[in-house]
DNA sequence: GCGTTTTCTTTGCGCGCGTAAAAATTTAGT
DNA sequence: ACTAAATTTTTACGCGCGCAAAGAAAACGC
């Protein structure tokens, strides 16, 4: 590593000894170049340590390298997690990723998509709240930057979306509790922040008919993304007025079971799939605290690696194509059921 | 709202009736012009929807608005709690925060440094991963990039410190337990990723012999940022054991203790501090998840507010000294105990 | 009203790189 | 070795804005 200091590519084309236009065509696509020549701009760039300057690299690009990834909410891990999956892509794909959180509120929703413009992002990862999203808006900023929706689909918005199969999940979860014991009641928030919910809740009936079974679909109160202390008070008022239909029973989410379960041990009703207790409760997403609840939850898993992985291969034959799709595809992934300790 | 489009500068200028040197010094502070040019540029403002190019703006200038923020493992929703408070204070503050997780590991650290210089920030409010950091890169970043570190502190590294004082967590839930009961043993870590770690382990150690107590640390073993799992194997080993000297356990962090409780659920070990149990557990954080746990977490809660809002503060003071402060301060906050139902 | 201070305008250069076009060079094919 | 194709070099301009300096205009103090 030599000690000269390299302060723009001018300079490092001439100590490379390859001209400055070629050495930006070197650095937008290395693959471009000859492969002599890029031998010797990458011996050069190993003896000097020269980086190109993005801002200027990125005022009169055409196509920047940018991506935005966007969730809902960052304080749930599961979408922490997603968004490692997301960013370690991207940045192996040669783009430089930008993380933002929405945290549950439209008004920041709509900033981070207007900061998102400035930003002239190749394409953008976009989980967007769901009930909450301004559809309008999302559309507008759709039609602008090549997008592909994931986890939360908002109907025909953005060149495409890939989430998880909410039947796939629900029937799986009911098809179990019901083989290995009584069928499950349903428990939901009555004004879910997130469309899965819906999905989830239809699939939970429409499961239930198919096997000769009566639904029971619980809906609790609560607005905003506290869904554990949402589901801790549901699950108290519902164990306590004996509201419970059956002794199964099945939680939209894993963040209300969290919640349901906390309620459960508070009024020392033992849960799980032994003998000695009342109640089974299953539930879907397989949160990354699911193995830590007490007891351990049953639960089907959201294929993380298949959903994240074709997230970004879609958006890079998105903005390979040029930013539009002939059509809008939706692409689904199945659930796995998890069996713990709780049903 | 015109539907003329303004392309640059020069054109909002125009058709503010403003130059646009004037005009750029707006963008840069608002409050830096006359009130009555402020109001007819924002007058223009919205009539027309013009934003400066963030590229071309960050390319010249001296200095930034850009502020990064970087966490050990956004994946613990303590950090994504963290990095929300601080993104909203620096947004207010009329900077651009960029958030960045590690992930836990040193190459990604390091690489989110290298990234973030290129990113001109004005300042850098940096988790690091404590014992996995690469010190003398840390150390090397902070020299050239106006730095503050918080949450976990790496000794005369950063321009400040602002963080929980592990001592009075520590004492607190220490004092509690032995006034209402026995006194606890320390559940901890063998090789801690984080130096909050050592100190709360020092402080358990110092208030047991200032109460006159013989102080137990239990070191579990494991690596990584896994801690729940950790802790719910090393305490699954430590209960069937039978090595635990006493009835009452301090986790050394919420998370551990989370596995902790469940690693006893699964045992079928009452924990709690009414007569029908066998043991109390208490700890340190007040994770997001720990009013969930079963039992509900009894722990001593950081006080995020204080520490976000003086670790921006800190940032923004140390950016209007030019980067530099004459001496390193360390701020510590205390804990606030809450009492819930494991002890 | 006058001088002083503050703010604004005018002018013009520079940042680091993208990119286009034409000329020069290298490579590949036969 | 010769031609055609692919790649690189040369030259030159533009992007959108920061910034500095000098002069003009406005606001302020008395």
């Amino acid at each position: 590593m030599s000690n000269a200091k390299i302060r723009n590519m001018e300079q490092f084309a001439a100590v490379s000894g390859i001209s400055r236009p070629t050495v930006s065509k070197y650095f937008h696509d290395p693959e471009s170049v000859r492969a002599s020549t890029r031998a010797r701009i990458e011996e050069a760039l190993e003896q000097y340590d020269y980086r190109p300057n993005i801002f200027a690299m990125n005022q009169n690009r055409k196509l920047t390298k940018n991506v935005g990834i966007v969730v809902p909410y960052l304080a749930d891990p599961f979408f922490a997690e997603i968004a490692r999956y997301l960013e370690q892509r991207c940045i192996a794909a040669g783009y430089r990723p930008s993380l933002f959180s929405s945290h549950g509120e439209q008004k920041l929703e709509m900033e981070i998509l207007d900061s998102l413009r400035s930003l002239k992002p190749a394409g953008v990862l976009l989980a967007p709240l769901g009930r909450a999203s301004d559809r309008s808006e999302v559309e507008k900023f759709c039609r602008d930057v090549p997008t592909v929706l994931f986890d939360s689909n908002l109907e025909g918005i953005g060149a495409a979306f890939v989430g998880s199969d909410n039947f796939s999940f629900v029937s799986q979860t009911v098809e179990y509790l019901t083989r290995t014991g009584a069928p499950p009641a349903f428990f939901e928030m009555k004004t879910p922040a997130n469309p899965n919910a819906n999905k989830r809740r239809i699939a939970y009936v429409s499961m239930m008919e198919r096997l000769g079974f009566e639904p029971h679909v619980i809906s609790i109160d609560g607005e905003g993304w506290a869904f554990e202390e949402i589901g801790r008070q549901g699950a108290a008022k519902v164990l306590q007025d004996g509201a419970l239909p059956t002794d199964a029973v099945l939680c939209s989410n894993d963040r209300l079971a969290i919640g349901f379960l906390s309620a459960a041990y508070e009024l020392g009703i033992r849960v799980g799939r032994t003998e000695a207790c009342r109640l089974r409760v299953a539930s879907n997403d397989d949160h990354p605290f699911a193995r830590f609840t007490c007891p351990s939850l049953t639960t089907a898993a959201h294929d993380y690696d298949n959903v994240a992985g074709r997230s970004v291969e879609t958006l890079f034959d998105l903005i390979e194509s040029g930013g539009k799709f002939g059509t809008r595809t939706e692409t689904l992934f199945p659930a796995r059921l998890v069996l713990r300790d709780s049903a």
